[in-house]
DNA sequence: GAGAATATTCGACATTTGTCGAACATGCAA
DNA sequence: TTGCATGTTCGACAAATGTCGAATATTCTC
């Protein structure tokens, strides 16, 4: 009954223009190459070919997937919003800490200066987990 | 009089095999390539050439730098391990949550479920924080 | 049906990263 | 003096990323 504690470590990799088509794409999908491109045209001065072979690419590795409507490619997420940050923050979190959350905690509270008002809304967190978490699993 | 808020953009990107021989040369600083290769070899099988070509070029990025005595290279580190770590952190933070700290914050102790300890340990270091801030700076 | 709009395909090229091996240099021990 | 043991230099190469442009296909609309 113990839940599966191995965590995936198998989580994707986004690259730096992989995110930022990947929040468009998970704000519109499906979607359409043009879209993406013209949605990111504020942030990125990126030409159609270059969002289109990005996303491409992407598709090969299992990011997107593209569904053909006639001369039409549309394009949809292979994966979550909640699993790419996932990876994402434990990426960070094993580069930087070796995998430790706690250090990074104490760092981030240390080092990254929090304001008073995040600091509050922080310890809001904190207690809000901490009554779901009483009574119940410790380790 | 207003502390400076500007946040230096410019913070030091380190790859994957650049963490890994920071690590080892902030432990054994000046060091030489030699040392950091056979540091390594318990996790990383890389020949002698890799690690120096690639402490190399990060000299050549000012990630290290070199001192030579005779026909010895010691490489000594130009950026602080605080600096790389707030790099790190601050690259996830931007990518996967915009730059916001608090959703990281909601996502870590819902999605990432932190352990009881985890999470007292967590608020020990708010209340600690907190007692510093408190009386100032509220923003 | 012809032309403008849109899309898609593909091939290209520059950089960055990951990884070495071979050639050459040098200082110390036998 | 001769050679290892160590180092350093350099050039290479593959794969991943960032970026396009040109050629080609499809549609839609007059």
């Amino acid at each position: 009954m113990a839940r599966p504690k191995v965590i995936d470590q198998t989580k994707p990799e986004l690259t730096e223009a992989e995110w930022a088509i990947m929040k468009v794409v998970w704000e519109n999908e499906p979607c359409a190459a043009g879209t993406v491109q013209e949605a990111l045209t504020k942030s990125k001065d990126w030409a159609y070919s270059t969002v289109k072979t990005t996303m491409d690419r992407m598709s090969g590795k299992g990011l997107l997937e593209i569904t053909k409507i006639r001369n039409l490619q549309l394009f949809s997420s292979m994966i979550s919003q909640e699993d790419a940050k996932k990876g994402e923050f434990r990426k960070m979190l094993k580069r930087a800490f070796d995998g430790a959350l706690t250090p990074m905690m104490q760092f981030l509270i240390e080092e990254e200066g929090l304001s008073k008002g995040e600091l509050t809304q922080l310890r809001k967190f904190v207690d809000k987990a901490g009554q779901n978490k009483n009574g119940r699993n410790g380790k």
